[in-house]
DNA sequence: AATTATTTTTAGATTTGTCTAAAATTAATT
DNA sequence: AATTAATTTTAGACAAATCTAAAAATAATT
């Protein structure tokens, strides 16, 4: 059985969407995929008779075995070529998520085992996000939020919370990447904003949003 | 503007109708492109309103100055890809048409231009098609048809007339390649066959149709 | 030149994915 | 508990790309 595009990105933002929330509603979705609550409805009639998902009307959406597997296999393209991106062809991390939604949806299985091995099987992609192997299996990477890292205690990013344009140019412009080491110095409860301190650098304030979209480990 | 993957697969076909044909037909066109003459007729309504051609009611169409710039950005990427995946992926060249139909309707321009700066900016694709540079120019290759080549005289393959599966199957078969070096022997009139002779290996026949698919230089 | 055959276009229907507006259901509040 | 608010679904419509069947135009043949 073979999926449309639009098909493999609901199947996708559900995949994301479920990782926190366990049932996913369909205004959630509706936001997630930039389209309208009534188009998600019938998209999850369809998706459901498809069996890749579990669907019960006002009931929210959760995802079969074979949504699961689907959806890791779309992640794996998604992060093997973002990793392509970066490390073959000397793209910014910040500037692959937009190439890599389109190349996710290649049809060829040959190609991303070829991919895969010629990347030398890495487990992580540029943003610090796991890559799952053939069999849907990945690493976990003990990432904290670094809203809750601890004051004093050296860390280095290790993801990002969303990929979105606005967030990465914001990290552009504090020079803060994958890979970076800093620590808290202070945390303001009036704001929640905290100051962080990256090496051989002055410190500086960074906002609750920023800091909630940053993940950490400690080392 | 831009364009859906089913308009530029129109304008590619057409571009490649067009080298022999100079005004291509609604036949030509839904055979090429598996479908039937009424889809191609609307279609070409909207092409012809995108500006991308010049059509008349019956009397067949041709690209415009901006349908044959689109024309050759998709056969830019198409053969960047195929090269890629067989130069850097050791995808065998007779494997990598399918995909690359699907690679070349990605948009970042970017990525094109990354691409073919880390592949060396190759001038023929593994077929030994000339692979079209940014501005759209490509190299002339002089290709000479297999059945024009003057008996006894030494010459190395250097395109095949189509990608279809059942041609390279054929040529996977009888070990003829890209770069395989060969001479006519003899031609028999009665079915056009010819008989050719690849270096250390015994002479054979091969038929007219195949001969025809193959493409050599002198050398 | 008239007739037949082929090619091409039109007309109307279908599928996929989307939308708006209204109805139905669930959640929140008084 | 009753009402209001928010969410979700249904109903009907629309655009893109396709199809079949019939009509129109062009090409081929007698």
């Amino acid at each position: 059985m073979s999926f449309s595009i639009t098909e493999e990105n609901y199947i996708k933002a559900i995949f994301h969407l479920q990782q926190e929330d366990g049932n996913v509603s369909t205004n959630e979705l509706a936001a997630e995929l930039h389209t309208k609550a009534a188009s998600v409805t019938d998209m999850l009639k369809k998706l459901k008779a498809k069996k890749l998902l579990s669907y019960e009307k006002y009931k929210g959406v959760r995802l079969s075995a074979d949504g699961k597997k689907l959806a890791l296999g779309i992640v794996r393209k998604h992060r093997l070529w973002e990793y392509f991106l970066v490390d073959t062809l000397q793209f910014g991390w910040d500037e692959v998520h937009e190439v890599a939604e389109e190349l996710e949806h290649i049809t060829s299985k040959k190609l991303v085992e070829k991919l895969d091995a010629f990347l030398g099987h890495p487990k992580f992609d540029p943003h610090g996000d796991p890559i799952p192997d053939s069999h849907g299996k990945m690493a976990v990477q003990q990432h904290i939020n670094l809203i809750d890292l601890p004051i004093n205690k050296m860390a280095e990013v290790s993801g990002v919370g969303s990929q979105s344009t606005e967030l990465l140019e914001l990290l552009k412009h504090k020079h803060i990447g994958i890979g970076t080491k800093l620590e808290i110095k202070k945390k303001f409860s009036f704001d929640h904003s905290i100051e962080i301190k990256i090496k051989n650098q002055n410190a500086f304030t960074i906002s609750q949003q920023l800091a909630q979209a940053l993940f950490v480990k400690i080392v």
